[in-house]
DNA sequence: GATACGGACTTTACCGGTTAAGAAAACGTT
DNA sequence: AACGTTTTCTTAACCGGTAAAGTCCGTATC
């Protein structure tokens, strides 16, 4: 298997089987007018008994469509095992690719510039047909670059983050504030939240709303953590809060993913504290995981799946040219589970 | 944003701002040896003002060496989501890419046979330089498949079902046995095991590892059941393993990865037994959940990240055309946490 | 001063397709 | 029968690089 001598057929071997030329076999294989059927049968014929399928780079190199787009995550190889959002994310862009026989290429890089670089290099090299852009930051550079090299891209964020660019979001604001007022509705007065990585804008987008929904409520408590996202980062914030005792300890807690959810429930297990009876506990995004837990945890339930499948379609309507513009999708819808209850 | 007209700046343009050749800027570009240092700075500059960078897929189709190494996964893209072992297996992966600044082109397909055919097209179509190939069955249609183009693979599993072609394995059968040695000696009698996929391969392994083991040690009682991975079915398997009583019941369970036994973990909880007094659960694969639960679980810890880099980096060693063989990476190991103990 | 040689580039022929333009045969018209 | 149209294919020029072979030139050798 070395360097096993591969004999590639090449469009020219089919030709020569066929009787005709390249440009014929091309023109067959594209589906174009200007042969008859009888040739056309020859050709492809004599391509299925050399087992030939054209081949993508060269294709790509003449002019054509590529079949590939592009996503890369800026995050620490290590911490992206670990959350489900991205895995279940990917799966539905996947699920809208594989439809149209396109492929995804991922990359995971260290640092934004790193990917305005890689997404750029993609495009210029036709390596990708377009490309997902997600995490968006404040000022974040692939707004510019993918507009000065006209790249077809979707961004994933809301449009004060995305500039000019094509955006799918979800309205995050919205869902925060209706978090808090179904925790407040509950009757808690001290409420906390467990945010993802503040370079994130959506993280900004979700931690503003989440102080003015304090403010509107005038509630007695809120707090608000910064973590990377991963179960530990939620455990140990979940401790710090729980520490506190009396009118400096929250009745509920907010998190930004449900890994980190879960990750809470067990140090409230493990302070003796009881769920929902002691602290109510809201996880975010909502996969599998909030069911499987015990009690079961009350979500922010968002399809990622389907976010993903949207944002795939909307890329390929901005590759044909088309569905520019700002594409909401459905907001997290609140999902009480056994986590919330009423403060004793 | 449409259809932007991007003025693609190429290997020509270079050569005319600084004023040699193509063959020039080629030979700079590749470090290779014919230039003066003089020139070699006239063209990196003028490449840097042009902002310009090698095209990939000319430079493929040209027949240098290609930076994307495929990875097909043959699974509905909605169970994909939820389990944390690809997500992880892919971030190791990608971590070694990165270092060789090489890209992952990922793809979701139905079928083995789907996948046979995608990874063969794209192989002669040099979309990539090679392949990981996972989740093996018995007769493996991408054995031959891979060995008759010639392609450079790793394939994830166990030599009995690989072939000819160079694997990266764990050693299952062995783990599965140390998994039921390690709780008979806790003084369980009664095990279960709540299995994978049935047509999977290393499934069947550690099935008939079981079994084995089961028989060695002369259980009392021994009881398989196959799932397909998701946490529900986990649930589903508890259930009607739990819901029998005295000798029927089992006193422990293994399961086949993390998120079922998270799932039985809650079942357990509902079905008002305590973990690990009434019933001791075993999780495998062992991602960061295993911690963050309560009680933790124990697991056949398995470091799925390393693993994955393991693979790219035999990947790695098949292209550069060595590393050929059977490459076994450490068995999982044993974790005890606080969902196993004696029955009572 | 003719010869050989090595360094610095340029030329040119691919890689495997696509596609515009051209040519030969088949067809319909008057 | 002569002539314009189509239809059906072929030719040849790209796409943007790589790499082997060729050219030119300054210099060391005898």
């Amino acid at each position: 298997m070395t360097a096993t001598p591969t004999p590639r057929v090449t469009i020219k071997d089919v030709a020569a089987r066929a009787g005709v030329s390249k440009g014929a076999v091309s023109l067959a294989f594209n589906h174009k007018p200007g042969l008859s059927e009888a040739t056309r049968d020859r050709i492809f014929r004599a391509a299925r008994e050399l087992g030939w399928a054209p081949n993508l780079t060269a294709r790509t190199l003449a002019g054509s469509r590529v079949d590939v787009v592009g996503l890369a995550i800026c995050r620490p190889a290590r911490l992206l095992g670990l959350e489900p959002f991205y895995m279940e994310f990917v799966s539905g862009v996947e699920s809208v690719l594989t439809e149209h026989s396109c492929s995804l290429l991922l990359r995971l890089v260290r640092t934004v510039e790193e990917e305005t670089g890689l997404q750029e290099s993609w495009w210029r090299g036709r390596q990708i047909g377009g490309s997902i852009l997600v995490d968006f930051r404040a000022d974040d550079p692939r707004v510019a670059m993918a507009q000065r090299v006209g790249m077809p891209v979707v961004a994933v964020g809301h449009p004060s983050l995305t500039g000019g660019l094509t955006s799918v979001w979800t309205d995050d604001a919205t869902a925060v504030t209706e978090a808090v007022r179904y925790l407040a509705a509950l009757g808690h007065r001290r409420i906390a939240r467990v945010g993802g990585a503040a370079a994130l804008g959506h993280t900004s987008i979700r931690t503003a709303a989440f102080d003015e929904a304090a403010g509107a409520l005038a509630l007695a408590g809120a707090w608000q953590v910064a973590t990377d996202f991963s179960g530990d980062a939620g455990a140990r914030a979940t401790r710090s809060l729980l520490a506190a005792s009396g009118a400096d300890r929250p009745t509920a807690i907010v998190y930004d993913n449900d890994i980190m959810a879960v990750a809470g429930l067990s140090v409230a297990a493990e302070m003796g504290l009881r769920v929902p009876e002691d602290v109510s506990l809201l996880a975010w995004d909502d996969s599998q995981l909030c069911r499987l837990t015990h009690p079961t945890l009350s979500a922010m339930s968002h399809d990622v799946h389907g976010f993903g499948a949207e944002v795939a379609r909307t890329l390929f309507g901005v590759i044909m040219g088309g569905g520019v513009g700002s594409h909401p999708v459905a907001t997290p819808v609140l999902t009480p589970r056994g986590s919330t209850a009423p403060p004793r």
